[in-house]
RNA sequence: GGGCGGUUAGCUCAGCGGUAGAGCAUUCGCCUUACACGCGAAGGGUCGGGGGUUCGAAUCCCUCACCGCCCACCA
């Protein structure tokens, strides 16, 4: 072992972090400790997609969850924490797809099995590039659980859920208008469609009546899908068409009939009160088309081209269409106006690209049960949402929730695990030539000719050879696959075991806390909350712990196209790991979006070499003692006001934790152990330790070092959960030191306080704060009359007007004074007269006042500028304290120990300001 | 169109009913035998505007302004 003064005054974190990870991991500390009567406490975490890497908002996010997790692990619970990671449905598929576009290739260049090898490969780089990160982020995951989501137990989990919806009628398949992204070339869920403000126009479009016989003028912002028109509508109540209803109209360019209908989802007031109906492409047009039986003109495809139905447009894509269009409406006159005009674009969440909606064959879950379910969870208090203001947000989602569609048409994810017979199916010999000249269903039209024909789909999860139903070998999967959020929907469950009834299941769920962003609260938890109850009829989760965006300077969201992204790996090497996750957890203010810059780590990092070396202080002073018991009382009063601080820290940390602000805990840790143990603490015991009048083997000394051991042991483990590394290494030094090597570590705990009663009277803080003023006062002297730093001063302390409790707490801790102010002279005259020496400074502290003869040094226009200033700040507290006893009001209503409080202070500030005209005068004089 | 959050020292943010706080930045001193990734001291805010409730409001209520999110089928 290293001699403490060789130890180096700076902390680097290389070596530290690759030692300890292996040692916690080695020894097992990862995996939950055997049951016995220990509270299961459980995180799975939120899976990263394999898309890359880790980025900071996951820095974040784990960061957040080892805090609690080792914090319950040293507090005794049976912990675990669940690792693994998500295949990322699109998001995967697309960059896999990215980097085949860069060798000029498609995805339809490969088979299905031979893109899917590839996609296996890169799921291979990147989910162990985002293993080892967690490592490297210190995470105390149990990898002996790793999963993925398409591992095969996930995969079997899938199914087997798809197959209990599905017989209990949930799930079901339709052609319905779903929203179609034609770059990704699937359709994605309502909540998978973003919204963007955008400015474009209103175009005014005259609708001539068939008869010949006046028009109608219709407001769109969307002129090319006028080309799939096949009716106008208009309010029932709108009396400018009353009467109007059932006349047909003949349809600009197209030249075909449609009618003019009545509709009340019709909003009078916008434009001109009649709407263009396109039920093939219009969410709201699809309802209207289904109330009067209108007919479905598909003129855009799924390629996001206009089709053949388009006529003389088609072929072209949507935005060469509509400027085609609109030119075409122009030159033949039926074009009335067009007005700027700022609508809600909806574009797709992973690329971006403007949505269409589009008629679809596709497979949906029927969610208005489960997420009514869902809802009263939380609302009954069994899931709870911290912070709380996102819990209305969430019930509201899931209250006005529509059935979800969960198949998707790329290649990457759980295959829907449906088969259909062409044996014993309503399929003509046309349509089995149409599916097989086309196995990947390239052309979506083919897909609802293999679904419409089935009569029974067969549902299972393995591969189908013969029909169960007519023995026929020619069966046809499903091509489509499962949203990628239906297997992390099942993320809790399929983890610990689901659906088999594993002891991991029936010990750690409903897991404790789900700690996540955001952004994903409906797209994920809900979800979660909602599969857990419906498939094994309890929650997935007692408390959601919400945490903010991680943002960069300018607030934006950090992204790669915005190249803004800070890799928390730079981070580490920079400026270590536990830097990195305090400045993290300490900015983590709950709810709350963080921007993060450098200084935010240099910080940190500072904290960390703080700790490292007041440490390095500790073990110098405590090497060649042992540990000794030595009661509270026996100690002194600096010792047990130190002891009583730690003591109030590490319960507020218990609170901050409990109460998911782990950012105050952190804040609350940084000033204990900044402020309190090493500008206070350690200072006023120095002199106990070194110099040559120092007792080594007397009680002062003892108690010192017995208390420096103490705390510091105490705040190595509590802040042992934010900053695992340097506080493991820090501690194992410690002890070392001390002599006695621990065999265990500092992660397995326990953390709480070393002395079960430390609160015992409230007469050591005030002692502390009498010593803290004192020596702030002196200070603040020697800074303004620029005394020599090392130039020791003599100070003249009048106790004749203090109280008698000052007088004692002054006798018993005068030397603190006298050693943190550098004082050679300390001169007390506790009654009779008390003369002010000439050339001299002065200062009023609590109930007493004190000169510092300062010849030679003294500057009187600056000292009565500092007592001026004094004055008028006391003399602005007294108005104010006086106008609230003047009161009467104030007496009456307000409680008792608060003007009795401000009582105490008005006597107080009058003496002193007595004490400040005194000095004032005298400098006169 | 609804809902939520923000507006506090130059910057980033705490505080959320009893005399305005931290870190960074700034100014002045200091290599004081743990740490210059440090120590000591100082300056700096009518807590977005306006009303109200209260003995008392940065903190509670109303309202306005600006910023940011989320939700929503106004073409």
């Amino acid at each position: 072992m290293q001699r403490p003064q060789d130890i180096p005054s700076v902390y680097s974190p290389e070596e530290t972090e690759a030692k300890w990870y292996p040692a916690w991991e080695s020894r097992g500390s990862f995996k939950p400790r055997p049951n016995g009567d220990r509270t299961a406490f459980t995180i799975v975490i939120p899976p990263p997609n394999v898309t890359g890497s880790l980025h900071m908002g996951h820095a974040l996010n784990n960061t957040l969850q080892d805090v609690l997790v080792r914090w319950r692990r040293m507090k005794g619970d049976a912990a675990l924490w669940v690792p693994g990671t998500d295949h990322g449905g699109i998001a995967t598929q697309n960059v896999v797809e990215k980097l085949l576009k860069k060798e000029g290739k498609t995805r339809h260049d490969f088979s299905r099995d031979q893109f899917l090898e590839r996609m296996w490969a890169w799921r291979k780089e990147s989910g162990d590039t985002i293993l080892h990160q967690l490592r490297r982020l210190g995470c105390s995951l149990d990898w002996t659980r790793t999963r993925f989501t398409m591992d095969e137990a996930s995969s079997r989990a899938v199914a087997a859920a798809f197959a209990a919806f599905f017989e209990r009628g949930l799930i079901y398949q339709g052609v319905r208008l779903v929203n179609w992204c034609p770059r990704c070339a699937t359709a994605l869920s309502d909540i998978e469609v973003e919204h963007e403000e955008r400015s474009g126009f209103l175009w005014h479009i005259r609708y001539p009546f068939a008869d010949g016989r006046g028009d109608v003028v219709v407001a769109t912002t969307r002129p090319e899908t006028m080309l799939g028109d096949t009716a106008v509508a208009v309010n029932s109540s709108d009396e400018r068409y009353a009467g109007q209803a059932g006349r047909m109209i003949r349809l600009p360019l197209m030249d075909r009939p449609i009618p003019l209908v009545a509709d009340d989802a019709v909003d009078s007031a916008f434009g001109t009160g009649a709407v263009k109906v396109t039920p093939a492409h219009d969410a709201t047009d699809f309802e209207i088309g289904a109330r009067h039986g209108l007919p479905h003109e598909r003129v855009i495809g799924f390629d996001g081209k206009m089709t053949s139905r388009a006529g003389a447009f088609a072929g072209l894509s949507i935005k060469e269409c509509r400027e085609k269009v609109v030119a075409a409406l122009e030159a033949q006159g039926f074009l009335v106006k067009v007005e700027p005009h700022r609508n809600a674009v909806s574009i797709c969440y992973r690329c971006s690209t403007t949505i269409e909606p589009l008629e679809s064959s596709q497979w949906f879950l029927k969610t208005s049960a489960m997420a009514d379910a869902a809802a009263r969870a939380t609302e009954e208090g069994r899931v709870q949402i911290h912070p709380a203001s996102w819990a209305k947000p969430y019930v509201a989602w899931l209250r006005n929730n529509r059935d979800w569609c969960v198949s998707r048409q790329i290649w990457w994810g759980h295959q829907i695990p449906v088969w259909y017979c062409l044996d014993c199916g309503d399929y003509s010999d046309e349509k089995i030539r149409r599916i097989r000249e086309d196995p990947a269903f390239k052309n979506e039209s083919v897909k609802s000719i293999l679904r419409e024909g089935a009569r029974r789909p067969i549902v299972q999860s393995d591969p189908l050879s013969a029909c169960p139903h007519c023995g026929g070998t020619n069966v046809v999967r499903d091509p489509d696959v499962l949203d990628t959020w239906f297997s992390s929907g099942l993320w809790p469950l399929t983890t610990l075991g689901w659906p088999d009834e594993t002891e991991a299941l029936r010990r750690h769920y409903p897991t404790s806390v789900l700690a996540t962003g955001h952004e994903i609260l409906y797209l994920w938890v809900a979800r979660m909350v909602m599969m857990g109850l419906a498939l094994r009829n309890d929650i997935p989760f007692r408390d959601v712990f919400i945490h903010g965006i991680v943002r960069d300077k300018q607030g934006r969201k950090m992204s790669k196209s915005l190249n803004n992204v800070i890799d928390p790996l730079d981070i580490m090497k920079k400026f270590g790991t536990d830097a990195l996750r305090f400045a993290l957890v300490s900015q983590a203010s709950p709810g709350r979006d963080m921007q993060m810059a450098d200084d935010n780590f240099v910080g940190a990092r500072n904290f960390a070499n703080k700790i490292w070396n007041a440490s390095r202080f500790v073990m110098m002073n405590l090497n060649g003692h042992r540990p000794e018991a030595i009661p509270l009382a026996d100690r002194s009063p600096v010792d047990r006001w130190v002891v009583q601080r730690f003591a109030d820290t590490l319960s507020e940390v218990n609170a901050y934790l409990t109460q998911f602000d782990p950012a105050q805990a952190a804040r609350a840790l940084y000033g204990f152990f900044w402020n309190d143990f090493c500008d206070w603490y350690i200072e006023l015991v120095k002199p106990l330790l070194t110099g040559a009048e120092t007792d080594p083997a007397g009680i002062a000394a003892r108690s010192a070092r017995q208390t420096l051991s103490e705390v510091l042991d105490g705040v190595l483990r509590a802040l042992h959960p934010i900053m695992p590394f340097i506080t493991e290494e820090l501690w194992h030094a410690l002890w070392s030191t001390l002599g006695t090597s621990p065999t265990g570590l500092l992660m397995d705990g326990p953390f709480e306080c070393p002395w079960s009663d430390p609160l015992s009277d409230d007469e050591d803080r005030r002692g502390l704060a009498l010593v803290q003023e004192a020596v702030t006062a002196l200070r603040t002297v020697r800074s303004d009359m620029n005394v020599p730093p090392g130039k020791r001063i003599a100070v003249l302390v009048n106790l004749t007007g203090a109280s008698s409790a000052t007088k004692q707490r002054l006798s018993r801790l005068a030397s603190h004074i006298v050693h943190l102010a550098k004082i050679a002279d300390w001169r007390v005259v506790e009654s009779g007269e008390c003369s002010r020496p000439p050339q001299s400074a002065s200062a009023v502290v609590g109930d007493f006042e004190v000169f510092i003869p300062l010849e030679g040094l003294i500057d009187f226009a600056k000292e009565r500028v500092r007592l001026e200033k004094w004055k008028a700040d006391a003399a602005s507290s007294l108005v104010r304290d006086e106008e609230r006893l003047t009161n009467p009001e104030f007496r009456q209503r307000a409680p008792a120990d608060k003007v009795a409080e401000i009582e105490t202070r008005r006597t107080e500030t009058k003496a002193q300001l007595a004490r400040l005209d005194a000095f004032l005068r005298a400098l006169a004089g």
